[in-house]
DNA sequence: TGTACCAGACTCCTCAGACAAGTAGACGAA
DNA sequence: TTCGTCTACTTGTCTGAGGAGTCTGGTACA
């Protein structure tokens, strides 16, 4: 008893094309069988071909031409983020963003203008202002540090971090509920130090001011 | 006249529909109107719609439960990596990279099993073999820095490493056949010291040492 | 011999209609 | 209130038909 058929039959059309195209069967840009094909091979109509085609193209994995055919656009379909970020655990998102982080800060040290300067004052006064609620202190320390990385100017460093922090706020909270010392004032001088190491132009500085920030994090995390 | 309907219906209609949901007419997780509406409002047929539907699940931003309806999986379709990085430019793909790698590097260091470092020797043996041809030296030598990134022990670090390098691949056989020089020994030495480096645990020589290499091949592909 | 044109086969695209399968809310009985 | 049942509505699936684009091979012409 196999849960009894819980996915539509467009869903595991669509499953098992893509197995078959990860599987080596076809070769990139190669041409698949005609939907009247395919439709009596996989056991169902044409429109549910059709649209277990649309899925995989939906992801990427195949292309149409009409009056052509549908073809192999990539062997494989990326993997979702969330499920590699779920899957990895706490300690590993940090360690990633230890290593964006800390070379964005160096970076933004090198290149920061004046009115990145002004964003990420702002930014730290607003961290400040909000110490003592928890869920909007987490968002006024993600987005100082994310102030620093805008400073940076690399669009992929940028996405990265974006890509990351959301996973973190629920643990942060979470992390900070517990410990009921948020807001503290150590807490709040290493952020001024590194703003001023950005100020400053010192990259060195501002690279081990973030990582020993993001360190400290990961501790209390664990 | 506006390029003679290039697009085929469903793929113009998952668009309306994509847009529709970025622009918050329904929140996350609500129903949107069936079908059956959805269809004549689009001014196509419902297999057409369907096939929309399909393309936009196939994304993330939708979800479809047979009896119940459609739902907002997701406010916005993520954005293609490739996209990001075409875009972003190869120096900020090096500085990306940078700051993976040297992570990873003094990762390994630190949690290197015997296993990684027989692999990592292997590899740079490998390297080594492959010194006169372009293609299988690159390649090489992007397998001796990632059996680096295997040994750090984070998926995440290990899934950026690949979303990057085949960007770099053709950059840098581009380089190395404009240089010459390809698999010069100085290069060869620096190899050696990172794989020591790990060898030895010292995650400070290994950050050091990945991020001066990848510097210099910054430099030289600007 | 080589080129241009054309017809036909094949492909995906779109629509309409019908019925099956699942869900959710209304309604009434205990 | 709580529980079942019934009904309206939703998505899922299949079939048949025709439209539109693409490719191939043959044919006529230069």
């Amino acid at each position: 008893m196999t849960q009894a058929r819980r996915a539509p039959l467009a869903d595991q059309a669509a499953e098992i094309l893509l197995d078959r195209v990860r599987s080596g069967e076809w070769e990139l840009g190669e041409k698949l069988p005609g939907e009247t094909t395919l439709a009596p091979q996989l056991g169902v109509g044409r429109s549910t071909v059709r649209e277990a085609i649309r899925q995989l193209a939906g992801r990427g994995v195949l292309t149409t031409r009409q009056g052509s055919g549908v073809f192999v656009a990539a062997l494989d379909a990326p993997e979702e983020w969330d499920a590699i970020l779920t899957r990895s655990g706490i300690v590993a998102v940090i360690e990633a963003r230890i290593a964006i982080e800390s070379e964005a800060a160096a970076l933004a040290a090198e290149r920061r203008t004046p009115a990145d300067l002004r964003a990420i004052r702002r930014a730290l006064a607003l961290r400040e202002q909000h110490r003592t609620e928890l869920d909007s202190h987490v968002d006024t320390d993600t987005a100082f540090h994310r102030a620093i990385v805008v400073a940076a100017h690399n669009p992929i460093l940028l996405e990265l971090f974006d890509t990351f922090t959301p996973r973190l706020r629920a643990a942060m909270i979470d992390m900070l509920r517990l410990r009921g010392d948020h807001g503290a004032n150590p807490d709040h001088v290493s952020h001024e130090a590194l703003a001023g190491a950005v100020a400053d132009r010192d990259a060195a500085a501002a690279r081990a001011l973030s990582r020993a920030h993001l360190s400290s994090l990961a501790a209390a995390l664990v």
